[in-house]
DNA sequence: CATATAGTCAACAATGATGTCTACTACTAT
DNA sequence: ATAGTAGTAGACATCATTGTTGACTATATG
């Protein structure tokens, strides 16, 4: 009586197919790095039939390439895609917002942010990626509108903030045991990092020296 | 004529060999995270035949766990290991010293830094790494010494560091075309690094209200 | 209705990893 | 000299993954 061929798909729409093969690609790759991404194990994970990935992806690297450029197409999106209309009308986003947007992003998305992060460390050769250009972008603009010092590296400063707000929600899953403890520990790394970025973290009296010495292209005192 | 035997080891120092595989299960996992590492891949890296690895390591998962131990010691005495007896005398590190260790550090042990990184922020549960502890001890310290500000939160600061310094040679790696371009990455972190924490990265005045907010533990003023 | 599309299911050979085992060699200490 | 230790070499069964292929099915569109 039951139909023999239960659990079947069809599905009208190959694109939300392929897209869920992303997606448990995402995954697989945020939890075991690229080189252990294997297209039976992403099949799995994607409720999906190996063949059917085979026919959407020729080669194992073919998933790989994919998804990481869909991974770099995401990051994009969903951080800057519903900002840019905004944008024309802020002329300045204000640095508090901007570390809780990514902080809060890092948070709600850590496969991506991992996967992300992972793949434009280890990219070879120029850094093509869009995310990590506009956000150097807006940086620049930042600091020589004078909101920002001067003296900042930003490419750099760039690194230390992503590195930390994107791999944060790691350390956070390990150590946090519930959801308040979480939101406590996000909580934590916004306030630390606002603080960093506003007074750093040496007490400037005791260390006139280093201050001297570190201190050759900024002069705003 | 020549001896069909060649090639063999036959060591008189089997622990010699055993930090042989340690150390080139430390490059798998370093290169391919924790999932992928294998006792074929690892016994070819450390020009060791697959049975003497397992005479070391009875399973995969021994010798997964050895490494991490390994490296969570080897991590600690790097480090701290030629520090110890010249503490008592120093009363307070320096932190430009301290970063400069850290960073130099990080440069000439990529894959020992990486690998530490990834077990010790994916580790469930509390810390009980050495290194971490060492570390995070040591800038309470710091800051209660008056050097640093009373204010930081010394955990989600130490995070914030080695996370950044301990993954900059890989975008170093990937990034810098050969040993001069290196030297100038390196250099570059330092200097933003210490820039970040002397002066932070916004200009005060223009920020009055966003000081004003996170400015409720620190009255140096 | 006919056909193309998207997908399922099952089988296959090749490859490589795991874990075990046995026979062999070279070096060390007794 | 002999027994033990450390390592090599090779074989073996088991399993997972890769990439391919062929038969089948549901759906959409002409």
């Amino acid at each position: 009586m039951a139909s023999s061929k239960a659990g079947r798909r069809n599905n009208t729409d190959p694109d939300a197919t392929r897209r869920e093969i992303l997606q448990a690609a995402l995954e697989v790759l945020a939890k075991d790095g690229p080189e252990s991404l294997s297209v039976a194990e992403v099949a799995r994970r994607a409720g999906v039939n190996r063949g059917t990935a085979y026919q959407h992806f020729p080669t194992r690297e073919d998933l790989a390439h994919a998804t990481a450029s869909w991974v770099s197409e995401r990051m994009y999106q969903e951080f800057y895609g519903d900002l840019e209309q905004l944008e024309e009308v802020n002329e300045v986003y204000p640095p508090d917002l901007a570390l809780e947007r990514l902080s809060d992003f890092a948070m709600n998305n850590p496969e991506l942010s991992r996967a992300w992060l992972f793949d434009v460390m280890s990219t070879q050769g120029n850094v093509t990626d869009k995310f990590w250009k506009k956000y150097v972008e807006e940086l620049g603009e930042f600091t020589q509108s004078g909101y920002g010092r001067e003296d900042m590296d930003v490419e750099v400063f760039a690194f230390i903030t992503l590195a930390s707000a994107l791999l944060w929600p790691i350390w956070v899953g390990a150590h946090a045991k519930n959801s308040k403890a979480r939101d406590k520990m996000q909580q934590r790394f916004f306030d630390e990092m606002m603080r960093l970025v506003l007074f750093g973290s040496l007490v400037p009296e005791r260390h006139a020296k280093l201050i001297k010495r570190f201190s050759k292209r900024a002069k705003q005192d």
